[in-house]
DNA sequence: CGTTCCGTTTACGTTAACGTCAATTTGTCT
DNA sequence: AGACAAATTGACGTTAACGTAAACGGAACG
């Protein structure tokens, strides 16, 4: 019951992280583990924390950049003065990330094209060994 | 009609990029510019490179993988033979691509909703205010 | 009780992707 | 010709995001 904590090993195998990994996250303020004496043991949310932290890193952006993100999806009631600003930055964020889809679909777009044309190039050379 | 060629600064203007920028991409082998005796004049195959250099940063690729990508936008008939090593690689990258426009489908739902439940908190907050 | 695992802290090292500065060359304007 | 702007080549500096090595502490095992 009381175990919803893991420990740092448990961490790096299920999220495939190194320990100094989840050390340099805690140092800048993105993951707030509990301790029992000088272990660290991360919580439910941290680990919901680090699951968009390394999402956020797939999209190309920056541990300071998600960590504002991260002030979003767990804010808590003590930061409600903060909550507007946090909103206006989202809102931000949104429309950063749906032009990042819009240009994501225009890439693949692009390199299936490209890859039509690399696929009867391919064709021909095979055709071309074969007649030889 | 020969001036399908542009200089360093008009370069910097057109992509917003400084001088090192370009330089540093031409010693990492992703720009190929003529030269002018000492100066660099870009060609259009330039453009079109760093325009997909650019893209590829945004979408959080490195300029190694980037390098890779640009020998399936830019073959030459020298590199036939490479083609089919290069065509795999393509299909690999564009499962990639796929897959984080997928997770990124889910990170912008996610977001909205976690922005509806902030527009709510701030509905009650400006409400508590008048109230008191 | 010694050793073998984790785990911790401290601290210096590393890589990518440029920034910045100095010294020099080249083209251009007057 | 003199001067000034723009470009070039080193070369060293910088930041982010960790890697890596050293030195130490606790607990678990034979």
């Amino acid at each position: 019951m009381t175990t919803d904590t893991m420990s740092i090993r448990d961490m790096c195998l299920t999220f495939d992280v190194t320990p100094r990994t989840l050390r340099f996250y805690e140092s800048k303020e993105l993951l707030f583990p509990v301790r029992d004496g000088q272990r660290r043991l991360f919580t439910k949310r941290d680990r919901a924390r680090l699951k968009l932290i390394l999402r956020g890193k797939r999209f190309g952006f920056s541990l300071e950049e998600i960590r504002q993100l991260l002030d979003l999806y767990h804010m808590n009631d003590s930061q409600e003065t903060q909550l507007s600003k946090t909103y206006e930055f989202a809102e931000h964020h949104l429309a950063a990330m749906e032009s990042q889809k819009a240009e994501l679909d225009e890439a693949i777009g692009e390199l299936k094209t490209q890859m039509e044309w690399g696929a009867k190039k391919l064709a021909t050379i095979s055709k071309d060994q074969s007649a030889a």
